[in-house]
DNA sequence: AACATTTTTGTACACATGTACAAATATATT
DNA sequence: AATATATTTGTACATGTGTACAAAAATGTT
């Protein structure tokens, strides 16, 4: 058995008795060729093994499947599924998606510039710190680039949101439903551009129908950070009465209630109240029920996709924004008596 | 400006005034090529901005940067580490990760030839349901092959483990010290290999030093089937005494805790002992203090890319598997003393 | 200095495909 | 049936690189 079985255009033609142009034609779409012919070339494809080689045609046509895909660290629930979910579609859709994970690199930038060579025919931002630099590389090159959660200031492209800006309103009308009196939104420092919006907008909602409301700042999105909110706000506001505290991420969410409950042993929904963003699964289970809105990460993927199938049809088509809408999660972490039992009372 | 810059080697060799086979040569390590020429064909590369054009490189040489990394469902978040610790590796040693999402797809086997057409330089395999196609597949084509948690027998290639076997002894151990009487270990149904591993290793350390023990089946590996496994638990031994539980994996463990706490409204470690397996960020938090040991998901990701190159550099190298050590961490899932305070009492 | 040996260079071909162009064939029209 | 038109086919060239081979240059040896 030979290892490199690798069976050309040029035997096939040979096997079918055409021409090794009338072969290529078979495998381009929208090709002239005749149903006879097409036949003849299936059928000795068919027998000889024959598949299109990729690089080859790449070369000749100056564009391959892949899709590259900016990621950031997976830590967090939300990022990992959106990842699945974009890794998914593109394949759905017959791209194949190659994984760059921004972590770690001081050299980022050479990385893209690296798979950028090799003709993707586009790429998806997902990271948290993308460099401004990027735009221009993709319309210098002419490569399609499909923005997630991102400002449309730090790169003017196709972009996809998951309707961030109109949480406020809704959050607002849970936490009047439910009797509070003061809103406190915890905002995180880096530059995650959707939890600034999720944040502004709550804390609009709360001045336009005269709700007192402040912020409170941590520096990053995690577990640990939420646990610092809880301790601050505690220190800031002692005396704790019908507060509803807006988390920017589940993950904070989650470290803010567990810090608030066995640090400081107060009661959720009871003493304070709380919604998150994303509905990560642990949001779902008994110790925290908590209020939330739906991070629909399969529709963002789709879009994304969509969009990039649009921009490498006509390259030239105005950028467009795709908000995706986010529905809230009604739970027990959000009640309208504080006398309604939490759940995580034994 | 043109839309296509793309300088060629022809470019780079008619401005340093030397043939176009000595560009070739200046960027294919190991060639040989004088030093004072290096320098020119550098200097002229470095004035029109000249890359190698990786898709004509793959063509000739029939073989890319790109690794196929499959992979299942990332909703445990230590499959989600392990994809993201994969990808760096990969990145660092200047490989480019292709991430082949396993689920949804009839056709999976399909997208691997497809990917496989590419001349990808290594598969790496961490998907529960690896067919066994697979390794016929890359044996064929001469394409190296790294299992991650893989049985030898489904998949003879180089593989990765994560010491599940070794896990018996120090689970056994720990229980032992914190006064259990009777063992239960959790397996799931699916095919997942260290599950299995894990869970034997637990029956038969148990069996060596006499002490009672057992298994209990769920289904699936995940939350849900953690409640699942505690139903069935309380239905098939009403009265716990001293009971020690060990979970296959963290996921199973917190939904067991969760449920032996919230609805069965007993106390861990008061009245029931767990112990699972991963490590996962949320066995630490205060409600759970979970015993488990840490899957090392960066030492793994770097031996699978070690195994890799090493197949690289010579592909009849005999098979080998490497075991990466699993560390105990033990906390307050297991105590000594029933009275000791569990961490979720208020 | 003359010869043998090593290193470097250039030429020519190979990798596997897509497509412009003109020739050939099939179809439609009078 | 003859002509005009539309479709299909084959030839030839293009994509950008790596490398075998032989010629040339550099180095080492007597």
């Amino acid at each position: 058995m030979t290892k490199k079985s690798s069976v050309t255009s040029f035997d096939v033609a040979r096997r079918a008795g055409v021409s090794r142009a009338a072969v290529s034609r078979c495998f381009t779409p929208g090709s002239s060729i005749s149903a006879a012919t097409r036949q003849k070339v299936l059928a000795a494809a068919q027998q000889l093994g024959y598949r299109v080689n990729p690089l080859a045609r790449a070369l000749q046509s100056n564009r391959t499947k892949f899709v590259a895909v900016l990621a950031s660290r997976m830590d967090n629930p939300i990022r990992a599924k959106q990842i699945h979910e974009l890794g998914t579609a593109l394949l759905r859709n017959d791209f194949l998606p190659v994984l760059l994970v921004s972590d770690e690199f001081d050299d980022f930038e050479e990385k893209i510039t690296e798979i950028m060579q090799y003709k993707v025919c586009g790429i998806i931002v997902t990271s948290d710190t993308p460099p401004a630099a990027l735009a221009r590389h993709c319309a210098l090159q002419g490569t399609p680039l499909v923005a997630v959660n991102k400002d449309q200031a730090t790169i003017p492209c196709d972009r996809v949101l998951c309707g961030s800006d109109k949480v406020g309103q809704a959050v607002i009308g849970i936490f009047q439903r439910a009797g509070v009196r003061e809103v406190v939104a915890m905002r995180t420092e880096n530059r995650s551009f959707t939890v600034h919006q999720r944040v502004d907008s709550v804390l609009q909602a709360a001045e336009k129908i005269g709700l007192s409301a402040s912020e409170l700042s941590v520096p990053n999105m995690s577990y640990a950070n939420g646990q610092l909110g809880a301790d601050l706000l505690v220190r800031k506001a002692p005396r704790l009465g019908n507060f509803g505290v807006f988390c920017a991420a589940d993950y904070l969410a989650l470290g803010f209630i567990d810090q608030i409950r066995y640090k400081h042993r107060l009661l959720i929904p009871g003493d304070i109240q709380v919604i998150g963003f994303d509905n990560i699964p642990e949001s779902a289970r008994a110790p925290y029920n908590l209020t939330t809105f739906h991070h629909n990460t399969l529709e963002v993927a789709e879009q994304c996709v969509e969009l990039l199938k649009r921009r490498i049809k006509d390259p030239d088509a105005p950028a467009v924004t795709r908000d995706v809408f986010s529905r809230p999660i009604i739970r027990s972490s959000t009640a309208q008596h504080s006398s309604v039992a939490s759940t995580h009372q034994l």
